[in-house]
DNA sequence: TGTGAATAGTTAACAAAGTTAAATAATTTC
DNA sequence: GAAATTATTTAACTTTGTTAACTATTCACA
């Protein structure tokens, strides 16, 4: 294998590992990564519905489902029945599901916060950029 | 949020998405993703211990175990007793496992070949070294 | 040189989180 | 107004991770 290949090879494998054992095992003052995931999502970008965060995070219905479940019991978030929609369920970030992302103290920070603090402006911006490739280019094949 | 964090933030939440569904449905010519994952590690590094592995993958000891038992099963690896210290054994990729790799027909390649030449080479290089620092700083963190 | 500690790996029992199939409730279409 | 579609849930199951406890081997050292 060519060596700038190999370069990246290895420390793809490497950042694939820790994502995925972060997902596994990684707690965020109490909830899984996957919850927290949810939550933060749904704090930077606003309510949405099941369907909607089965779409964007990849996973099947009833697999958020349970997962809508368990956050609702935490308190993290709440459900409103959509008046014009019935069938739609909005969830929405609550102040405790905020507090948690904001992480006021002693709390561990997200990946995208530690990351995007480690980076100087500059390459943050390069990273973002060939990520946003890279990530479009694979969700393209998957679609085929 | 700032801008440019916001884009990081978007862009990261998508690609970390994409791994996890990768690695929870993928498919890479009928195996899972974790299987090709060591399979393609130990062709790209030589044999290595199934302790190596749980180190390399994040994983505990019972999970290699089982792992590494599927994967003698469908002979993409064999495994050695070390002369040296029999409490060891070697994990070896087999010609079929090779084969599964290299992919030669009809073929899935691994995340990391389709990256690899999506990108030109020196957007790839730039990619690879934050990539690494990334990774690093990660690390370092969570060791403590 | 014998014994206790450490190391590599396995087995068993369990938990988390994904899946598909089938059910329910609401809406849209014609 | 009946049939099809959509959003969500429940049930049953699978995969893959975990910890605890076990075996086999090697190391450390009195």
């Amino acid at each position: 294998m060519e060596k700038t290949q190999k370069a990246f090879f290895d420390t793809y494998t490497d950042f694939q590992c820790y994502v995925i054992a972060q997902v596994n095992n990684g707690d965020y003052n109490g909830i899984g990564a996957t919850h927290y995931n949810m939550v933060e999502y749904l704090y930077r970008n606003g309510p949405a519905t099941g369907k909607t965060l089965a779409q964007k995070f990849h996973i099947s219905a009833p697999a958020i489902s349970r997962h809508v479940k368990i956050l609702l019991e935490k308190k993290l978030i709440i459900q409103q029945q959509s008046p014009q929609d019935r069938r739609l369920f909005l969830l929405e970030v609550t102040a405790k599901g905020k507090h948690l992302v904001d992480g006021s103290e002693n709390q561990r920070h997200s990946v995208t916060t530690r990351i995007s603090s480690m980076l100087p402006k500059k390459e943050l911006e390069q990273f973002t950029r060939i990520l946003r490739k890279v990530v479009d280019v694979l969700k393209e094949e998957e679609e085929r």
